[in-house]
DNA sequence: ATGAAAGCGCTAACAT
DNA sequence: ATGTTAGCGCTTTCAT
């Protein structure tokens, strides 16, 4: 494998020259017919610049790393796809960490990333990241962007309209003539749970209906949860729903499922919408109608903002105006005329 | 943060030592209370090696990749569960390469990956290699494992029984009475497929039935192939199948749309069973019967025969022995009475 | 049992 | 316009 010191040799000139030609750096003048001679010699030998080397002297890796919560959750792909898009043009390569991987030893993959200098910064998508190690990553001033979450101590952070996507799902619900809507909540103390829940009062009351508590329970953003969830309201005596909300499509599988051996009909005897737009949602039963958010464009701001804080510019909280969109399918009609 | 100096200084000994002890490098003895000493001191400072210093000394990153065709194919959330698993048992971080992010310049991330020393091997489940890229690969003397994949030029591989898997698939159907078995296969040209295909034929043979071509197209192992494929198959005149086997999850999705919209109830028409297991299998119309192979377990046997080969072990090629596991649900029942 | 010294490959300040 | 030099932080051989 050619060193810059091969090139150099091949080309006739000191290694200095070299590495400047070859990075581009334009503070000082080459004459034109050496800068061809570097460049021919270093494609002749296939020069690649040896990263550890670079990087122990310029304390630069050009790597991020992503935390996600757990790939299986698909809503993570579309963040994952605008992260490695922009990545890509900006020049970093990506960790990608599944939290799953982590659990036990959280402390230690954060110190192999950070501490070991192999990641310039941190993309944390990751609800429940503790918080000693958040401010951990304070104190060291490692560049950190949080993804789809807003936290107090967080520096950083890029956000979806939670609280507005969900407040249009609950809208179309009492749109279609729904008064008594249920909501499968998200993971209890996350901040996206926390922000979506306000986007269903905030809908409920402006058309003067109450968020009763009867009609509420948490789903975790798993199907297990969903499927929990919804048992445990249907068990609630008294009116049930017409209609539900749920704030996370893997959940909303386990709650269709929970419906479906009750022999409640969907959308006959019941509507549901989820957060979450993906392929399957075509192809469950029956066909889910859900709410799109820009989460691509999220995972694309994340990455320049955190590529502006390994620049040093100052931090910022950003919002991603692109507006929800509802992907009406078979899973919500008007409620039975009882 | 505290470089390796700072810790031999607060432990009044030479860097060279403390290295040593941090190591455990065992080779060369050192008094129990100066390794004490040293041992203090870089947890007293929270000191950790760094990694480009390190790298460049050793030529080893402890890093290893694994490219995967698309994060959106959810069969293979199981092999990187596996494969973060074991590499953190042995002490590899993993950057996870989605080869969509790669398609345009192939070249360039394995550059980055391999030429420029950020990895000491690669895990490649990503079917459609070019091939100059592979022999570029093998040329260079990198470390490679070919995962879900036997390629006449890899040097190394693991997969598991694509082909027993298929055959026991088959072999349900025709167990249920099924004559006629249509194919969505795989896409072509890729190991996988030819092996699955294998399988059916297998199993056909084993009942004195015949491979039809006219039942038989590409999936291509995404959504929209299903679709095409079990458009084109119904297309063919003739008599039609009574029951299919899906190569792939995602295509098992497509073609189930495909037969509801034609009006074909599943199971009592027409009966489909797919290779893959997910959770999204007990939520599709009708919940899908699967095979469930032992993706976990390739993941983590590709990476234990990746580290043997990168402390020059010799090569293997290995399939998982663990049987493949069929899950019945409910779109699979004995053909329609005609 | 410990230390001295060299060097991995690169960049950047400085000298010419 | 180009070269000299030093050093990033670590490992490893050799010397004591």
């Amino acid at each position: 494998m050619a060193s810059l010191k091969d090139v150099a040799r091949l080309a006739n000139v000191d290694a200095s020259t070299a590495s400047r030609v070859l990075r581009g750096d334009t503070r000082q003048a080459v004459r034109p017919e050496t800068r061809e001679r570097i460049l021919r010699a270093a494609a002749e030998l296939g020069y690649r610049p040896n990263a550890s080397a670079r990087s122990l002297r310029t304390r630069r890796s050009d790597t991020i790393a992503l935390i996600v919560p757990d790939i299986d959750n698909v809503a993570f792909h579309a963040v994952i796809a605008g992260v490695e898009t922009r990545a890509a043009e900006l020049g970093y390569l990506v960790f990608l960490v599944d939290s799953r991987a982590i659990r036990d030893n959280e402390e230690d993959v954060y110190g192999r990333l950070i501490a070991e200098g192999r990641v310039d910064g941190l993309l944390i998508a990751y609800a429940r990241m503790t918080d000693p190690l958040a401010s951990q990553l304070q104190r060291r001033h490692v560049p950190v962007v949080f993804v789809n979450r807003r936290a107090e101590q967080a520096p950083a952070s890029v956000v979806v309209d939670d609280a507005e996507g969900s407040a249009q799902a609950v809208e179309y619900l009492i749109g279609l003539g729904h008064r008594r809507i249920g909501f499968v909540a998200g993971a209890a103390g996350t901040d996206t749970a926390r922000r979506r829940e306000e986007g269903v009062r905030r809908a409920l009351a402006r058309h003067g209906l109450a968020f009763e508590s009867r009609w509420v329970a948490e789903g975790r953003y798993t199907e297990a949860g969903g499927r929990e969830a919804m048992t445990r309201i249907l068990a609630n005596g008294g009116e049930r729903p017409t209609a539900f909300y749920v704030a996370n499509l893997l959940s909303a599988l386990g709650a269709l499922a929970v419906l479906r051996e009750r022999g409640l009909r969907v959308p006959d005897d019941v509507s549901v919408v989820a957060m979450d737009e993906h392929v399957i949602a075509n192809h469950t039963q029956p066909p889910l109608t859900t709410v799109a958010m820009p989460l691509g464009r999220m995972g694309e701001e994340s990455v320049q903002l955190l590529h502006r804080i390994i620049q040093h510019e100052p931090p910022d909280h950003i919002v991603i105006p692109d507006p929800p969109q509802l992907v009406i399918r078979a899973s919500t009609a008007p409620p039975p005329t009882a």
